[in-house]
DNA sequence: TTCTGACCAAAATTCATTTTTAGTCATTTG
DNA sequence: CAAATGACTAAAAATGAATTTTGGTCAGAA
């Protein structure tokens, strides 16, 4: 194998055109940017891709595996659904790259519609979709949750988090991490009634009769 | 006065255009559709209103009222901040017409972007959040509920409610009046932990779920 | 006086022309 | 000689001039 001056171009193509996916956006991505971004020319991009969508589908791919393999590492089943909840959205929130990725190609599906993007958030919504129904299933049939639907539950989870992490920052002052975090935790787990009424809040050192 | 065969063309007018906004949303609305679905010459509907904008503005101005009206006197302020919510809602889901012009119009802003339809629904959307803040205000105030910032509260309580009622639907079997009653009211009074675990469900013997 | 619809300027739409971009391949390079 | 390249091409997108549609007016009909 040539093994000598030879750095990993795909990497190095991957690594660019995500770069520019995040600052541009996926229509102002062209190739030409991407192969002057990785230092290459034009041609060896489709020794590793053969079509655009395919290149972005690659990153696309990796988001969602990263995305899982962050949420996955922090679910452990000894412990109640909520405090996985809780840390799986630590682990997604604090991932910054990732998230400003989708924050950019949300944006960009809003204003200029593009359908390569459209398709893309669809699938991986639909991924985290069935993820957090599964995950909802096992918390049900361990009586962490009442029962409901888990897929309009999951479906719900997923816009309350958009709602706290991104609508809301359209018109005000954006949420730090802690905020959407303490927000959607202790809505889910609470509901809005007042403290005392119901199950602890997080003062105190009251455990949860859970696993452990 | 003139009160002859003189019928009322202004209502004429307004009724006509509120019909076609509805079916055919803002830009599908023409000043010659309005005023041929009014049997009125297009110049009688410059003696009410200016431009086109201000007579949408009406249109407007008339469905905030009409939906402030059956949410005002859903409100009794003896009781309680929840029974107010499920009343206020079923009043609201209720009202199809008013209903089905937003949805209409909400359509219209996603894929055709109208900026006077963006400006009409932010406008709308902003009133009734003010409203909302200012009830959550109350209920906290009188320990109805825990303490949280109301403008964020309120901000959910809306996004929560589209969700229900209108996003869901996009990809599924849309939710009855009563599902989104319920799914929206249980999720913000109880959150969702199993039931029996906090304030009271409407199912009378407490069965506690399976225990582990 | 009240109402109307032909009329006009401005905005939107169409479509032919130009520019940009995804993808190819003959040539170069290590 | 296999891997890399960038000038090249066909197709898609941007542009803008020509054409149609629409908001708004007003002289005259009812």
């Amino acid at each position: 194998m040539t093994e000598r001056k030879t750095i990993d171009r795909k990497a190095l193509i991957v690594e660019a055109a995500r770069k520019s996916l995040t600052m541009f956006g996926y229509k102002a991505t062209t190739m030409d940017v991407v192969s002057k971004l990785a230092g290459v020319g034009k041609g060896t991009i489709y020794t590793f891709f053969a079509t655009k969508e395919e290149l972005f589908g690659e990153i696309m791919r990796q988001l969602t595996q990263e995305m899982k393999a962050i949420v996955v590492e922090r679910i452990v089943d000894s412990r109640s659904f909520f405090d996985n909840l809780t840390d799986a959205l630590h682990g997604v929130l604090q991932f910054r790259e990732t998230h400003e990725l989708v924050i950019k190609l949300t944006q960009e599906l809003r204003e200029l519609g593009t359908p390569a993007v459209r398709e893309a958030l669809t699938e991986l919504e639909n991924a985290v979709l069935l993820f957090i129904e599964k995950e909802v299933q096992k918390a049900q049939d361990k009586g962490d949750i009442r029962r409901m639907d888990p897929k309009l539950t999951a479906f719900m989870m997923i816009r309350m988090y958009v709602t706290l992490a991104i609508d809301w920052s359209a018109q005000h002052q954006p949420l730090t991490r802690e905020e959407v975090e303490e927000q959607f935790t202790s809505l889910f787990r609470y509901g809005i009634c007042p403290a005392g009424m119901q199950g602890e809040p997080d003062t105190g050192a009251g455990a949860v009769p859970s696993g452990s």
